[in-house]
DNA sequence: AATAATTTTTAGATTAGTCTAAAAATAAAT
DNA sequence: ATTTATTTTTAGACTAATCTAAAAATTATT
């Protein structure tokens, strides 16, 4: 059985494992757990003897294949709950976050599949993100970066890489949802930002909103 | 802020101090919590810095209106998701209470808030329970136990004193549920059983149930 | 009222998770 | 290839929550 804390390690190291091939290294983690060094040292020992990841000194960490189905179920907990807040209880898919990390913790293999249920299913949590399933595989997602889009081409809105509340706010008021449809009208190789077409109005965004965004080509 | 600890001390402590008109005492929490009345003592003395509960060396506890109110907030989280898993995920009342019990420990009054209105702001919880309201006060209710009746009394069922699986699962076996009306067709003083009428079949249930039972008379 | 039994508290130890400060190893720069 | 800078680990300490065993206080019993 994982402590909080220990699902909390395992969850970031994950999340980290996605981009890195080598090693997650000690201060990685340390940032993005908001810890010292040294706390994700003595930590990372207790999860190496339980066989969640395979440790060697000043090599940084790897997730052993219990310790990736431990965490995409964490992961799965999490996005399932959100979906439940923003479909169900109305919350918008700015303020879920801190909730669902509570949420996640709460062990119970009958609920989650109750919830799942209830839910219908759900492929994917608010933010566009694929939901994990039962046994921790997670569908390689084909999407691509508003900004990898050239001129002319289609695509469905999918999710964004950035979930901070002011970027999704940002999305709110410009009225881009996800599951919608957007065309690249034209693009500035200046400054690198992109001129979309969505719901019949046409508008230029920012490279940084271009970077964030992901788009399914169709 | 309060600790899960903190907050399961509490819970227990305002459970007993229904039925008590004294101090808690160290043991009976001990009792309840499965814990040392060692490690009582050393919470009760954190609890009372925190002025949560007076405390007064070897006469017990009571709880002050500030620990009241923090009890009757947890109380009220833990019947909401108990309301929760009965009417939206299908669960059956002899098997919410592990999971309410994590449940109840989520930190966000804007969940709570909107679960309420989800559910339809609920008066009860799945085991007759009264819900606490938002400021933490507990409407007063008026019942009895099924053997406090006599002869041809007539009354609704509207809450169990032993909400062990065991018992919730014999009534459901008898089909005896919340909000069905039941009458007392005559009492067994010899063993205290009581023979009562409910859905047009006649039986007879020992006095342990006759005990366990609440009835609203009407 | 004195003694016995029970309850409660204290004292000291333990575990999980964290920290600071110093030491050791690795990586970067001259 | 040394030296410097950075990263990582170790050593020792701290807090929260618990425990055991012994001491102190209260309650029950003769």
């Amino acid at each position: 059985m994982l402590t909080l804390s220990e699902e909390n390690y395992i969850k970031e190291i994950y999340h980290l494992d996605v981009v890195a091939d080598k090693g997650i290294s000690t201060n990685a983690i340390a940032n993005k757990l908001q810890t010292k060094a040294s706390s994700v040292t003595d930590m990372i020992k207790k999860l190496a003897d339980k066989k969640v990841l395979i440790y060697k000194k000043y090599q940084g960490v790897t997730l052993t294949d219990f310790g990736k189905k431990a965490a995409a179920n964490i992961v799965r907990k999490h996005r399932l709950w959100e979906v439940f807040l923003v479909d169900k209880l109305q919350f918008s898919w700015d303020e879920v976050h801190d909730v669902a990390e509570q949420l996640e913790h709460i062990k119970s293999p009958k609920l989650i599949d109750k919830l799942d249920a209830f839910l219908g299913f759900p492929k994917r949590d608010p933010h566009g993100d694929i939901i994990p399933d039962k046994k921790g595989n997670v569908q390689a997602q084909e999407q691509l970066l508003l900004s990898a889009l050239i001129k002319d081409d289609i695509g469905i809105c999918v999710g964004v890489k950035d979930s901070s509340a002011a970027f999704l706010q940002y999305l709110d008021k410009q009225k881009i949802a996800l599951g919608q449809e957007i065309k690249v009208i034209d693009k500035e190789p200046f400054d690198g930002s992109v001129i979309i077409k969505t719901q019949n109005k046409q508008f230029s965004v920012s490279q940084k909103i271009a970077t964030n965004l992901y788009i399914q080509k169709i």
